[in-house]
DNA sequence: CGTATGACGTGCA
DNA sequence: GTGCACGCCATAC
Protein backbone atom coordinates (compact mmCIF):
# COMPACT_ATOMS: atom_id res chain seq x y z
CA UNK A 1 0.00 0.00 0.00
CA UNK A 2 1.55 3.28 -1.06
CA UNK A 3 1.09 6.44 0.51
CA UNK A 4 -0.22 7.67 -2.32
CA UNK A 5 -3.02 5.02 -3.04
CA UNK A 6 -3.80 5.50 0.74
CA UNK A 7 -4.64 8.96 -0.38
CA UNK A 8 -6.57 8.12 -2.47
CA UNK A 9 -8.30 6.03 -0.36
CA UNK A 10 -8.65 8.44 2.16
CA UNK A 11 -10.33 11.15 -0.25
CA UNK A 12 -12.90 8.89 -1.72
CA UNK A 13 -14.38 7.58 1.84
CA UNK A 14 -14.43 11.69 2.39
CA UNK A 15 -18.15 11.76 3.29
CA UNK A 16 -20.51 13.86 1.02
CA UNK A 17 -21.13 17.61 1.92
CA UNK A 18 -18.08 17.20 3.43
CA UNK A 19 -14.52 18.72 2.33
CA UNK A 20 -10.98 17.74 4.24
CA UNK A 21 -7.64 19.57 4.02
CA UNK A 22 -4.52 18.32 2.50
CA UNK A 23 -3.00 18.38 5.99
CA UNK A 24 -5.87 16.67 7.40
CA UNK A 25 -5.56 13.78 4.39
CA UNK A 26 -2.05 13.42 5.23
CA UNK A 27 -2.36 12.58 8.69
CA UNK A 28 -5.35 10.00 8.11
CA UNK A 29 -2.98 8.48 5.36
CA UNK A 30 -0.47 7.96 8.39
CA UNK A 31 1.64 11.21 7.78
CA UNK A 32 0.93 14.27 8.84
CA UNK A 33 3.49 16.22 7.39
CA UNK A 34 3.53 14.89 4.33
CA UNK A 35 0.53 16.96 2.90
CA UNK A 36 2.51 18.14 0.25
CA UNK A 37 3.09 14.77 -1.28
CA UNK A 38 -0.58 14.94 -1.26
CA UNK A 39 -1.34 17.91 -3.42
CA UNK A 40 1.55 16.40 -5.37
CA UNK A 41 -0.89 13.20 -5.53
CA UNK A 42 -4.50 14.73 -5.96
CA UNK A 43 -3.03 16.56 -9.37
CA UNK A 44 -1.88 13.95 -11.02
CA UNK A 45 -4.65 11.81 -9.60
CA UNK A 46 -6.27 10.05 -12.66
CA UNK A 47 -8.51 7.89 -10.49
CA UNK A 48 -12.13 9.54 -11.59
CA UNK A 49 -13.40 7.51 -8.37
CA UNK A 50 -11.56 10.24 -5.79
CA UNK A 51 -13.55 13.60 -5.52
CA UNK A 52 -10.31 15.35 -5.22
CA UNK A 53 -12.50 18.27 -5.57
CA UNK A 54 -13.86 17.81 -1.76
CA UNK A 55 -9.67 18.66 -0.79
CA UNK A 56 -8.87 22.23 0.09
CA UNK A 57 -6.18 23.61 2.09
CA UNK A 58 -5.91 23.87 5.69
CA UNK A 59 -6.29 28.39 4.77
CA UNK A 60 -10.01 27.55 4.07
CA UNK A 61 -8.69 28.47 0.55
CA UNK A 62 -9.94 25.97 -2.52
CA UNK A 63 -6.08 25.63 -3.93
CA UNK A 64 -6.65 23.90 -7.23
CA UNK A 65 -7.95 21.36 -9.55
CA UNK A 66 -6.70 19.29 -12.66
CA UNK A 67 -10.15 20.46 -14.30
CA UNK A 68 -10.33 23.91 -13.28
CA UNK A 69 -10.72 25.36 -9.99
CA UNK A 70 -13.73 27.03 -11.30
CA UNK A 71 -15.40 23.43 -11.81
CA UNK A 72 -13.92 22.44 -8.20
CA UNK A 73 -16.30 24.90 -7.14
CA UNK A 74 -19.15 24.21 -8.93
CA UNK A 75 -18.91 20.57 -7.66
CA UNK A 76 -18.23 21.65 -3.94
CA UNK A 77 -21.58 24.32 -4.55
CA UNK A 78 -23.25 21.40 -5.13
CA UNK A 79 -22.49 19.45 -2.23
CA UNK A 80 -23.55 22.31 -0.30
CA UNK A 81 -20.43 24.12 0.24
CA UNK A 82 -20.23 27.61 -0.44
CA UNK A 83 -17.15 29.61 -1.50
CA UNK A 84 -16.59 33.14 0.06
CA UNK A 85 -13.35 33.93 -2.20
CA UNK A 86 -11.47 32.31 -4.28
CA UNK A 87 -8.32 34.35 -3.04
CA UNK A 88 -6.67 35.27 -0.31
CA UNK A 89 -9.93 35.64 1.26
CA UNK A 90 -9.81 31.95 1.92
CA UNK A 91 -13.68 31.64 3.16
CA UNK A 92 -15.70 28.15 2.19
CA UNK A 93 -19.20 27.83 3.88
CA UNK A 94 -20.49 24.30 5.01
CA UNK A 95 -24.45 24.75 4.18
C1' DC B 1 19.97 6.54 -8.63
C1' DG B 2 19.74 11.63 -8.48
C1' DT B 3 17.39 15.88 -9.59
C1' DA B 4 13.42 18.70 -10.10
C1' DT B 5 8.66 19.66 -9.22
C1' DG B 6 4.01 20.55 -6.92
C1' DA B 7 -3.55 21.19 -6.21
C1' DC B 8 0.84 23.21 0.53
C1' DG B 9 1.77 25.41 5.27
C1' DT B 10 3.73 28.59 8.31
C1' DG B 11 6.56 32.44 9.53
C1' DC B 12 8.28 36.93 8.94
C1' DA B 13 8.79 41.75 6.63
C1' DG C 1 -3.84 43.26 5.26
C1' DT C 2 -0.60 41.83 1.71
C1' DG C 3 3.61 39.73 -0.15
C1' DC C 4 7.80 36.96 -0.06
C1' DA C 5 10.68 33.07 1.31
C1' DC C 6 11.70 28.75 3.41
C1' DG C 7 10.72 23.94 4.59
C1' DC C 8 8.59 19.54 3.89
C1' DC C 9 7.27 14.75 1.60
C1' DA C 10 6.25 11.66 -2.21
C1' DT C 11 6.09 11.13 -7.18
C1' DA C 12 7.75 11.70 -11.90
C1' DC C 13 11.43 11.96 -15.22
Amino acid sequence: MTFRKKVLEIVKKIPKGKVMTYAEVAQAAGLPKAWRAVGNILSKNKNPKVPCYRVIKSTGEIGGYNRGKRKKISLLKKEGIKIKNSASGAGLLIN
